[in-house]
DNA sequence: CTAGTTTTGGAACGAATGTTCCACACATCC
DNA sequence: GGATGTGTGGAACATTCGTTCCAAAACTAG
């Protein structure tokens, strides 16, 4: 009769994202994906399929676990404009600790795979506008309790908030100092005065 | 004797350039080199040295030819914010235009290669600080001929609009719709007044 | 023409790639 | 204990990778 795997599924794909996250689809060869997820080559094809859709669910619970929890929680937690700083601040501070740079995985697959692949390029696709859903929702809240100014327009604002956030994402990576940084930061919180 | 080369270094160096730019460097074999520059694998590695070479030649002339260029013509051709302005038009022009969705090679190498390339990390690096001078020099100057507000902080405006900017470039790659990138475009340029 | 040098086209290399497969060990249920 | 199905470890597959090498062809200079 049918046997429960010993290996925790969801734990080896944490794994799995972690790898992608670093380095990319390419340069992640399915050897160092055995090594690292702790699991046989035989295992790994039989649970997640090719490497392909190994990273297509690596990238959906990142999308999932990191992006979408992550904004919810923040928008739980503060007010709309504190949210929104909170989430910047929070990207610096990633980006200041972690000595692999690994910068942000929906951002690096934006530009790596996205453009030459349609079922990754619509999942990053998806992420991206629902993010900037978010940025509207976060901008409308904060105007009416009176800590965004009113004379902004949201949609417009929402864009310009994930442009300069993806645009920090990419510096954060390829330069990652607090003061550019912070500054970068501090003036996307300026635009919402 | 001697003997001049029968292909145009810098011609078979654009074409190499055109296919990093578009694919990256993991996904652009030396195969497909060899083909597009239409030269031989022998001349290739002759004339070039291995594929890390060579990609960063390819990278070293866009960064001259089309960044550094063509922000100097902008420079040259308009007033300080209208530069400023014709830059993100034309970045937007580009990626509506481009059916191979190639974004900014510097922008992508930022991202794929930078991270876990020293010497790539810093070519990208000291060319995004240079941008950074540049719209801080037009910001400076804006602000003396009265175009560009004087209560802004130059610094600070420029590292913002350098973000928006490559935060351009990555939703250029990932959704290349006019609305978005202009709405984006709009936002950089009201930062100015 | 001859000598000298470069390009050419392709063979060849070892290493790494993603993927498949299989015998063995083991845990579960009857 | 025996049957069933899973994970294990590694061998093996065909490709592709970047790179090296070489003999022949092509061109220039004397």
């Amino acid at each position: 009769m049918p046997w429960k795997k010993s290996f925790d599924i969801d734990h080896a794909l944490d794994k799995a994202t972690r790898l992608f996250w670093s380095r990319g689809y390419d340069a992640t060869s399915m050897q160092a994906l055995v090594d690292e997820m702790g699991i046989n080559r035989g295992s790994l094809y039989d649970t997640y399929g090719d490497k392909r859709s190994l990273f297509i669910a690596a990238l959906r619970r990142y999308d999932q676990q990191f992006r979408r929890n992550r904004l919810a929680e923040l928008e739980r937690k503060h007010t709309p404009k504190a949210a929104i700083k909170a989430l910047f601040k929070s990207w610096i501070q990633i980006a200041l600790d972690d000595s692999g740079r690994s910068g942000c995985f929906l951002t690096n697959t934006a530009l790596e795979v996205a453009a030459h692949d349609a079922e990754i390029g619509a999942i990053v696709a998806t992420s991206q506008r629902d993010t900037e859903k978010i940025f509207v929702r976060l901008i409308r809240n904060g105007q009416v309790s009176g800590e965004i100014s009113k004379e902004i327009e949201p949609r417009q604002s929402a864009r310009s908030l994930l442009a300069t956030l993806i645009g920090l994402l990419v510096l954060a990576r390829s330069r990652p100092e607090s003061a550019l940084l912070t500054s970068i930061a501090d003036s996307a919180l300026e635009q919402l005065e």
